[in-house]
DNA sequence: TCCATATGTTTAGGTCACTTAACTATATGG
DNA sequence: CCATATAGTTAAGTGACCTAAACATATGGA
């Protein structure tokens, strides 16, 4: 089942909560993976889907290659793939008409908010076991280990 | 530079927590990119050295393969290249001469410890600034949506 | 003891999501 | 109006995975 990550236990000599964003890291990938195999898509595809569902349907696929790490050419198979599969439909930008609009469809656009949803309701759930305090402190540590994973990302080696 | 994920801003309507673990998840893997780049590895095979390396060294294929959710053929294939790159042996069990040990190199393993300390440091280092209570709540909040995340994934749909 | 069955690993062959390079079409500034 | 840049696609190739089958070893029961 598991399809992705899956990182070992560290060993020790670490705070407990380096540990626990650990498990929630691999918790989290797993869960990406859950959500493409329940829309019976590629991970990808459902990486493309939800900014494009979130977009203001300007969106063209080279923005988007760019967001999703992958190159322009990579990104016209996806979009062949999510076009043919009834997801979205391309639209010739009217202004710039060597640009292409990638415009959800209705369904596609409920699917992955509904799918979304049940992911993202769990989670809003969290917050009501904790005091305004203690989620301020939980606010403020989430954006630092954020800022931590970037920094690592984008440390010269 | 971006290898991986890459999540779109969620569209209202949830918690500032639930956003938060969103971009968290995108840094994080966005980080697992990155460390597997700075090995100049594949990111399964980083994955694969973490296990190794954090093993007791009777690690086999096998179960290897379970942990990474892919199957034992396509293990065969890391392993060959970890092996190749002079990051591991085979060894044969003695007790059990169908199973192969995955035993690490000396190398190997200070590389991989090496790179990972960077960013354990890095997030060790966030716990300085929060009071024992707020850690708790931290800590707390932590496992909380490690098993959201894991209920999401085997909720039967 | 010997065989049926189970388990760990590898081999063989195929698939498909990506890559790089080149091509078409459109935009734009000098 | 042309040189250059940009958006998108096509073409060809690569490699990390898969399934299926083979092989080696273990194990429990007739």
């Amino acid at each position: 089942m598991a399809s992705t990550p899956a990182q070992p236990v560290p060993a020790r000599a670490h705070e407990p909560e380096t540990w626990a964003l650990r498990a929630l890291s691999t918790a989290s990938a797993e869960a990406s993976g859950a959500l493409a195999r329940r829309m019976r898509m590629h991970p990808t595809d459902v990486s493309a889907m939800s900014h494009i569902a979130a977009s203001d349907g300007r969106l063209g696929p080279r923005e988007l290659s760019g967001r999703l790490g992958i190159t322009p050419a990579a990104m016209t198979d996806v979009v062949d793939r999510l076009e043919a599969a009834g997801h979205l439909q391309r639209r010739r930008d009217t202004t710039d008409r060597r640009r292409v609009c990638l415009v959800p469809t209705e369904s596609a656009v409920s699917e992955v908010r509904g799918q979304l949803r049940r992911l993202l309701d769990r989670l809003d759930a969290l917050t009501e076991e904790f005091t305004p305090a203690e989620r301020d402190a939980i606010q403020r540590y989430l954006a630092a280990a954020t800022e931590a994973y970037h920094g690592f990302t984008t440390e010269d080696d």
